[in-house]
DNA sequence: CGCTCTTTGTCCTGCGAGTGGAAGAAGTCT
DNA sequence: AGACTTCTTCCACTCGCAGGACAAAGAGCG
């Protein structure tokens, strides 16, 4: 199949691209009770995007009592990448116009071996992807990397976890590998624009979504909107202080949330926590493994562990001290806690929640949900297809 | 006079005050150059901002080489009111149309004796610069409170230095005694949009404003845009955490900024130093007063006072601490701290300054002016013209 | 099965906004 | 005085589009 390559000539077609991407196949009659457009508008401009192939019909539509309406819907045979690259794996997903998840691919890597090494492991999981008959091509693709960018150009700009990257033309990288436009952004952002999506942050429109992974980062969505900030690093939330004179940290400072919370410090805790025989459970599973994760953490704090259980608890704590802070200056409508130590569930929720609601005024907390996100792994890449689809269902 | 009560049409006509708002008399031409209209179709919306009255012709404009333009600007009876009330005292001032100011008065007042008493203020205020010849009578009025606003309705909510206030109709009232629309805005989202108007942050799109006054509190400009939050409290930084287990703070939370830095803070500082025999300067000063404010403490401070230069870099390390993790997550273009303690000038600035670039990431700190606000005790009232001009220069 | 009512889709006409050319008005410069 | 610029108005023509009329397709009912 020939790659779409049409965009909307129109204001009005991006609108209605849009609707169909969000809402599925629609009839002519559904599409013109939510755009304000004369019937008569509104006919010419669906038969245009048929025309351009991104919109096919699809049957008839049952009835509501009179004629049955022909429906529309975004071409079934496009499709998006998504790829997520964290610190230390790598999420790589095909996704319809609707931003379907038809295949998804997780591989771990760390992102220290540079861009090349990188590549050449995203591209070979697209590949994967392709050969199973989910995808021709790809009509768009959607990136995110664990570190700053300049969005415009799609270039991380000095990243401290990925040294390598600093300025490396990722977007005009891959856009050339995979012959189809390119979207790069930070993948907290992606995150936060995937549970907008199709997460718990539907139909709010100022939220902050924080990714505690390996790093700690926050997605600022401002009236539906990713806020990215003047340089591209809005949300770097990992190097604010937590502790006044605390740990040291890897940026140069003490004392950073980072330092004291996160994936990294998490593990190397629970590694202190294990040969200084404070846990037993951890000791074991140090043994079996060699090494501890999160996830270790949170099966042994599931178990009972009592030191695990503080471990969570005062991460959560610390955490929620920095979202407190936030919360005053943003006020925002919800916030979304993710990333990988989410395995870590409710006891770390506990602990942000008392934090947040016991330092911020009451008029921010009042109203304020702080939630689990919604699509775990998965947030990431369809926030990536999200992010392309939103650039290609844009008047060009 | 009659007053004006007319409102732009279209989005174009919205456009073409608002460039003669902010640029001063323009001739056709030039406003043609800014806005991409045809000849014809930018004659005609002159031509119905003539007959509105809004616009008047304005003579002729010198020549470019050829035939001479006629001149058009904002009609020049046009007044605004722009009113500025802080915990300790108000400001009044009437602008023209171009949100020149014309008159100003400034009287202290407590702003817990009731929205009603000072309400009678400020309309004496008003009447009094109504009666020197300034304005006939008002075409739009905007007003700041110290504290958080429902900003659709202009209502305070909820705020903490001015209880009686909770819930009282602004908006309603002083539109009613005034007789023009009125908007209502807390003080530090208007000072933010006096800098930005015609201030420090011209051309600047995301910049924070930090108003260090009785409180302190932080304007979020977002995209050239005031973020208000999702309850109207965005901003209220002066409940964070800045000391852990510091200072009991009126809120009743312990080490919140204010409770450690603000005008209300630094006086009793200033007070106790003074009787503890730790500054003689201030001794003097209290003795002669009876009471100290942030003005002793500036005129100590530039007399080379040790205890007072230490009161002011303690409080801009609390300050810039805060304003550093503000950074990190926001990464602005600009920050702006005013407020009555701006008087404490450089040495403030300095203290700011050093705890900011020290603690943020270079990336968000590189090229990251941190200024003292241009406008002074203008600034409110300039941003509460320019708030109501901007609501009336809105079509309908 | 035929009739009526409802919903959907298409066609068409008329209105009105807006573009861009051309001419006229007003100045400058040589 | 004449040539060249710049600004303004006028006008004819185009084009988008709203909204009514009509046709198509189906549901419900007797």
């Amino acid at each position: 199949m020939r790659r779409m390559t049409a965009r909307p000539a129109n204001a009005h077609q991006a609108r209605l691209l849009k609707l169909l991407r969000d809402g599925g196949p629609n009839s002519r009659a559904q599409l013109g009770d939510q755009v304000d457009l004369s019937r008569s508008k509104l006919a010419v401009e669906v038969d245009r995007l048929l025309e351009t192939g991104l919109v096919v019909a699809d049957g008839l539509a049952a009835s509501r009592g009179g004629r049955r309406s022909h429906n529309v819907r975004l071409n079934p045979q496009l499709r998006f990448l998504g790829v997520d690259i964290g610190a230390t794996s790598v999420d790589v997903a095909v996704t319809n116009a609707e931003l379907e998840i038809l295949g998804h691919l997780n591989q771990p890597l760390d992102v220290r071996e540079g861009p090349v090494a990188v590549f050449e492991q995203v591209l070979s999981m697209a590949a994967k992807l392709r050969a199973t008959g989910l995808a021709e091509g790809f009509d768009g693709a959607g990136i995110g990397v664990p570190g700053p960018v300049r969005f415009p150009e799609g270039v991380p700009v000095a990243p401290p976890i990925m040294p390598g990257w600093d300025g490396f033309p990722v977007r005009e990288a891959l856009s050339q590998e995979l012959g189809c436009p390119v979207m790069v952004d930070n993948d907290v952002n992606l995150m936060a624009m995937g549970e907008q999506h199709a997460g718990v942050a539907r139909s709010v429109a100022d939220f902050l979504c924080v990714k505690i992974g390996t790093g700690i980062g926050c997605g600022i969505v401002v009236g539906g909107h990713v806020y990215r900030g003047t340089t591209g690093s809005a949300g770097d939330i990992g190097h604010i202080q937590a502790v006044p004179d605390g740990r040291p940290c890897a940026c140069g400072n003490r004392g950073c949330l980072e330092a004291h919370f996160s994936g990294a410090a998490l593990a190397r805790d629970a590694v202190e926590a294990a040969q200084q025989g404070l846990s037993p459970e951890l000791a074991v599973r140090l043994e079996a493994h060699g090494a501890l994760t999160a996830v270790d953490v949170a099966a042994a704090a599931a178990a009972g562990d009592a030191t695990c259980l503080d471990l969570i608890r005062e991460g959560g704590t610390r955490t929620g001290q920095v979202i407190a802070a936030l919360v005053s200056f943003f006020n925002p409508g919800l916030v979304v806690i993710g990333g990988g130590v989410t395995g870590l569930g409710h006891t770390l929720l506990a602990a942000i929640r008392t934090q947040v609601y016991r330092q911020s005024l009451p008029l921010a907390t009042g109203n304020l949900p702080i939630v689990l996100g919604e699509l775990g792994p998965t947030a990431g890449v369809i926030g990536a297809a999200r992010l392309i689809s939103d650039h290609l269902f844009s008047p060009a």
